[in-house]
DNA sequence: TTAAGATACGACCAGATTAGTCGGATATTT
DNA sequence: AAATATCCGACTAATCTGGTCGTATCTTAA
């Protein structure tokens, strides 16, 4: 069903929340992992990956953490997807491995490889910042409010959530 | 990375099969899983899939076999990806499932439902027809000096196709 | 009427993939 | 030196998937 892995999604939540988190400075896995329940160790596997694809930067020692590597505009949605689960295929045979035991044969590989690069470029084109800029559910969009220095933005208190 | 399961593959390979088929009439699953090497069992479990979703026809007995229950132009790729494998789905929350465990925590949720959604447009773009248009590799698209007068008409590959 | 060729259906198994865990090493700040 | 981090690899458990098997039923043709 094309669906994503729990990985990715997890990636993908760890981006935005780093795009999206009004300070602008590094964010530890513990951090992020609280905030949207998600296995420590786990989401510290994933945000590693996703340092050594580039597009985040980490921070060992005490005030360490993540930080995005590039303004959240020039990443894609797709350079995530690859992040973490590596290259986008729809098939078996679509880069190079003819492992594939119907190879020889099959009647479908070059239709199915183009609508895969319309996927790809579907992915590609969405950024991060896009994603950022939806609002997010658990933290009111806009200071109502709040904040009138801008010291602690709300979106850091997903924490005091609606009950 | 968002693959296609091998069922969806097999499901696809048999409905153009079923399409760019000339004569037009009912082909078994044997005659469909020898075509592509893919295992007559498990060819069938598809096919059957295929039939209850209401993409096929089949027709027990002799010389029964499947056919297509609408012309291929109607069909599209996403309705035999969720015949096999049941609605597209690339979260677990897409459909009603509050299962996961972020759920009420998820901050991206909403963003990567409009994602799916263009991925889903694509997908019901796509026809069968439009597969089966592209040239099979491993049967050339016209005959070259058989078929002296005309049983098995040449004009049948990618040719006839025009509603 | 019977044999052959076909679909239909469900149970089952084995291998692969994935989610998640654990333990320890290393770096950086206080 | 202690605390807080990332980093890394190995491991386990659960789920998913591809594939198999057995059996029942239908339909045609000899």
């Amino acid at each position: 069903m094309l669906r994503l892995s729990k990985k990715t999604d997890y990636a993908l939540m760890a981006m935005k929340h780093l795009a999206s988190d009004p300070r602008r400075r590094a964010a530890s896995a513990r951090e992020i992992a609280e905030t949207y329940d998600i296995p420590v160790e786990l989401m510290a596997k994933v945000l590693t990956r996703l340092v050594r694809s580039g597009l985040l930067t980490s921070h060992q020692g005490v005030h360490g953490g993540y930080e995005l590597a590039q303004p959240p505009a020039e990443t894609s949605v797709a350079a995530v997807l690859e992040a973490i689960d590596g290259p986008l295929t729809m098939t078996a045979c679509t880069h190079g491995d003819h492992e594939c035991a119907q190879f020889s044969k099959c009647n479908v590989r070059d239709p199915l490889r183009r609508v895969q690069d319309r996927i790809a470029a579907i992915l590609a084109e969405c950024s991060i910042a896009e994603m950022a800029a939806d609002p997010d559910p658990s933290a009111p969009p806009v200071t109502l409010m709040s904040s009138p220095a801008g010291r602690r933005a709300p979106t850091l208190s997903a924490a005091s959530r609606e009950p």
